[in-house]
DNA sequence: TTATATACTGTAAAAATATACAGTATAAAT
DNA sequence: ATTTATACTGTATATTTTTACAGTATATAA
């Protein structure tokens, strides 16, 4: 698939949004309207090279006859499928393609908050909240948890999944396992970052 | 909602099926090609009744300004929600319309093998299995199951989600929870079905 | 220096489309 | 017997929309 110049993605975003929002394609002057061209040919430009490479469908001499062949959605807003994250021992676990150990077809509002990604369990310290290992714990990024919130915690390099309490200066990391000590941390001493909290699983039988 | 007429309801279909297939929506006169009426008018009339229904929503001077509100499609063909059916202790769980509590937005391929509906955990007796209650087990319906499946058995009116162990005229339905006994059934005396067994589970937190 | 590609403005006309209006026909309800 | 709802045909027109053509401007490559 060959590359989009930068009004070109511009465009097909344009498309893929309006879309989403009104359940049918743009016109030309409405592309215009929306990314502030004075001419329906910017459009019509962008629309027909755009089709040339591939990306949409236009069907000549029908109103709004766009159709998306190859969407350019990023993770945010991509509503079919979601990345997979392992707990990558070193480092946090970000959306980089690298750490993408697979996909999920379904839509960030299978669980009602939204969430950002699945992150692959490792271990046994949850399994009396009833998490496994190898099951996908819905994450949605954010630093905003209260006390008794299921997060995902990044100490130096390691990013672990617990229990979060925080009483002042002491975070509490607890495992729902009594062979696992809950890790206790002093904030005056060493920094810990909160990636997001859980806000589902899935597990395949 | 309110019933459509048998007319509505092909104008409703044709406008989903072109929608699907061209990734807009037809102008009245490709509703006219495709269900064979003579004037456009028949077109605008159901359009405007399917409107008034709460159906779709007509952008009103907009050429293809139409959306689908509710869309009419089946189960079968839904591939964008899944039925959440609970636990009901009368009766093998059903799709039919009265059992099903919600719907979650997904698709049947969400687990690798597919599945047919949810059930909805209703106690603690799989708790062991990290199955809490509330959780939804995702169903395929089939009676194909061995020895150590999760599986949904109806006993009578009764149904029930446990581990399945047969071994000749003596079916054992196991729970994961040590304050719950395995239920025990001589086939010869008693009859039970297999509804069908689970292939994953998704919880909200 | 001269192409070549990107990125537009501005205008205009042909074609597509929504939509109003005037009818016809039929079955069911009152 | 008359109304009411459904289900259209047929025509016409204003508006929307596509799409072609003629330019302008700028940056990059040859």
């Amino acid at each position: 698939m060959k590359e989009l110049t930068k009004q070109q993605s511009k465009v097909l975003a344009c498309v893929e949004v309006y879309l989403n929002k009104t359940g049918f394609p743009p016109t030309r002057a409405e592309i215009c309207k929306e990314l502030g061209f004075k001419s329906p040919n910017a459009a019509e430009m962008h629309l027909r090279a755009l089709e040339k490479k591939g990306y949409i469908a236009i069907q000549s001499g029908s109103s709004r006859g766009l159709s998306i062949i190859k969407s350019q959605q990023s993770f945010e807003s991509m509503h079919d499928s979601m990345p997979v994250i392992g707990l990558v021992a070193a480092g946090s676990p970000t959306l980089a393609e690298e750490n993408i150990e697979k996909r999920i077809p379904c839509d960030p509002s299978l669980f009602s908050e939204g969430f950002d990604y699945f992150l692959k369990v490792k271990g046994l310290s949850m399994i009396d909240a009833g998490i496994h290992g190898d099951d996908l714990v819905a994450i949605k990024k954010t630093t905003l948890v209260k006390n008794g919130d299921l997060v995902v915690v990044r100490i130096e390099d390691e990013v672990t999944l617990k229990y979060f309490h925080q009483q002042d200066h002491l975070l509490e990391l607890i495992p729902a396992n009594k062979d696992f000590a809950t890790i206790k941390i002093d904030l005056r001493e060493q920094e810990a970052f909160v990636e997001g909290k859980s806000v589902g699983l899935i597990r395949t039988h």
